[in-house]
DNA sequence: GCCAACGTTGGC
DNA sequence: GCCAACGTTGGC
């Protein structure tokens, strides 16, 4: 059963645009528990994944991607330190607008959607299916405007 | 640049 | 184990 996720990168680090240029590339770098035992313990190769712009203009959804290598120890993180992890993920769209923060908040369809709460910093998130697929039909929509 | 939210650290 | 201080995230 696929499983839907949401990962936050500031685009001025690593943008949907490089991630469609590099085709694929390790999720390293995460350092928050939450999200880690998130990558390691419930992400499997194939689930979907939207990919947001953090700290953006504006930030929202930029485009999709794919877990296309399961966890496994991200080797930048510090020595003897706590065990992190990464995953390998893969370019699959690109929005041609990206899905901005407001209209997921403005759109009752994505109520209750975690990105979409105040104060809400995991930089890993499970996507509930239903707002997955909202969310692609509004990347689609932009696509058309 | 500001600052609210929240995770982590360290003194006790 | 509490909690104040501190650092980071990330929207605005």
């Amino acid at each position: 059963m696929p499983r839907f996720w949401l990962v936050k990168s500031e685009p001025g680090a690593y943008a949907i645009d490089d991630l469609a240029r590099d085709g694929r590339t390790d999720w390293t770098g995460v350092r928050n528990y939450q999200a880690r035992n998130f990558m390691r313990d419930a992400m499997r190769v194939g689930d979907a994944v939207l990919f947001y712009h953090s700290n953006a203009d504006p930030p929202g959804v930029a485009g999709l991607a794919r877990v296309s290598g399961p966890a496994r120890p991200d080797p930048t993180a510090p020595k003897g330190g706590p065990d992190w992890c990464m995953v390998e993920i893969a370019f699959v769209a690109r929005f041609p607008e990206i899905v901005p923060l407001d209209r997921l908040k403005a759109d009752p369809a994505l109520k209750g959607m975690l990105v979409t709460k105040r104060g809400m910093r995991l930089s890993v998130q499970p996507v509930e299916e239903a707002h997955y697929r909202r969310i692609v039909a509004l990347g689609r929509r932009e696509a058309r405007a």
